[in-house]
DNA sequence: GCGTTGCGAAACTTAAGCGTATCGAAATTA
DNA sequence: TAATTTCGATACGCTTAAGTTTCGCAACGC
């Protein structure tokens, strides 16, 4: 027992840089936020925007794919908290934090890859799904279905429905809305249509 | 004036294969239809898939961007008509034909390219936004507001957030839902969700 | 200091696909 | 029949990138 033994007792030889892993998915990233697919992301493009030797990559991951699951799972921001208090103004939460997430650029290809990927590379997407949008859906699920039960919303929801209405609409304005269409209010906007109806 | 001369003269020598135009277009949609993206489509595997030579293939189109635009131009179905009476029905109808279009592999995927790939290849999705995709967004827009205008609609609304949601929603069920959820009468439960409300 | 491992850089082999050129055969007009 | 054009097939030179190897140097434990 020495006394450098933690957990794991480290291994002789250098150790790996930290400072080169974290350059080496910031790079991905940077690349998948430009909009590039899985496809076209090239090792050598990663490890020539990171400052790094392809080695250096491939000593951490075997393959492309490996590297951007990994890159993926560190954007799992998680759902934004909400009050409790009502059910208008926790979906506005949760949908205002999708609107918010438009601005950069590099969660908003995230989507695309999601969108556009998910036949190519299902391991790759389930495994995101799993971790990134799972509990995002599982908030809104649990706020909806929080309002059926205290008699906010309607008793006989479909609860899946209501969020595909609202979550789809958000991305719809994330994808190809104009930059005006994404004003501040668009959340509240989005809710209350949603709540009250189009019919008079 | 020659009995053969219609209306522009035949030029001398062998005439383009009409067929092999078409088995390259059929290729070009099946691969996309299996998921290929823009940038991982070949012209040798489409040549390949169309039992044709490259040749027969650059003689036409000078390169792969132009063969997509056509390619996919040929899958701009029009919006199916709607009868007029009651908006209700006909937004139940312009829904009911984005689901139908699920389940076909082949026009599942032009959603796919269209969403991941319009940074890409931004005149491509242009042009093929104009062709295929605004035509069925003018009918559901006409739809909406005549409803707006006879009453059968909030006199208020929104009408770009109404097609969002409508839309958006429909597009989340073909891109995610299970094929339970695609059932025959999902376009009359979203519409009347919408329609109604989720408050009480 | 010494052995071990990681570092970035570069060279290397292999493979895919582009766009062009060339071939003999087939289809058409004159 | 002769001239012309397209056909599918194949070969070619070129570029890009994958993944491996080698290099000299750096960082660490002992």
């Amino acid at each position: 027992m020495t006394i450098q033994e933690t957990a794991t007792a480290r291994p002789a030889g250098r150790p790996r840089s930290e400072k080169a892993e974290r350059a080496i998915i910031e790079a991905t990233l940077d690349l998948i936020g430009e909009g590039m697919g899985v496809s076209e992301l090239s090792i050598e493009a990663i490890a020539s925007r990171a400052g790094v030797g392809k080695t250096t990559i491939y000593r951490r991951w075997s393959n492309k794919e490996d590297l951007v699951v990994d890159a993926l799972a560190t954007l799992k921001a998680p759902p934004p908290p909400v009050k409790g208090e009502s059910v208008r103004d926790d979906l506005i939460t949760l949908l205002d934090a999708m609107r918010g997430e438009a601005d950069q650029a590099r969660t908003r290809c995230v989507m695309n890859i999601a969108m556009s990927e998910s036949d190519r590379y299902p391991r790759l997407m389930e495994r995101f799904f799993k971790a990134a949008v799972e509990p995002r859906r599982q908030a809104m699920r649990d706020v909806i279905a929080r309002g059926v039960a205290n008699g906010e919303l309607k008793p006989d929801l479909d609860v899946e429905m209501v969020m595909r209405i609202l979550s789809g609409a958000m991305m719809m304005f994330r994808k190809w809305g104009e930059p005006s269409e994404l004003a501040p209010d668009l959340a509240e906007r989005l809710v209350d249509t949603v709540m009250t109806g189009i019919a008079p």
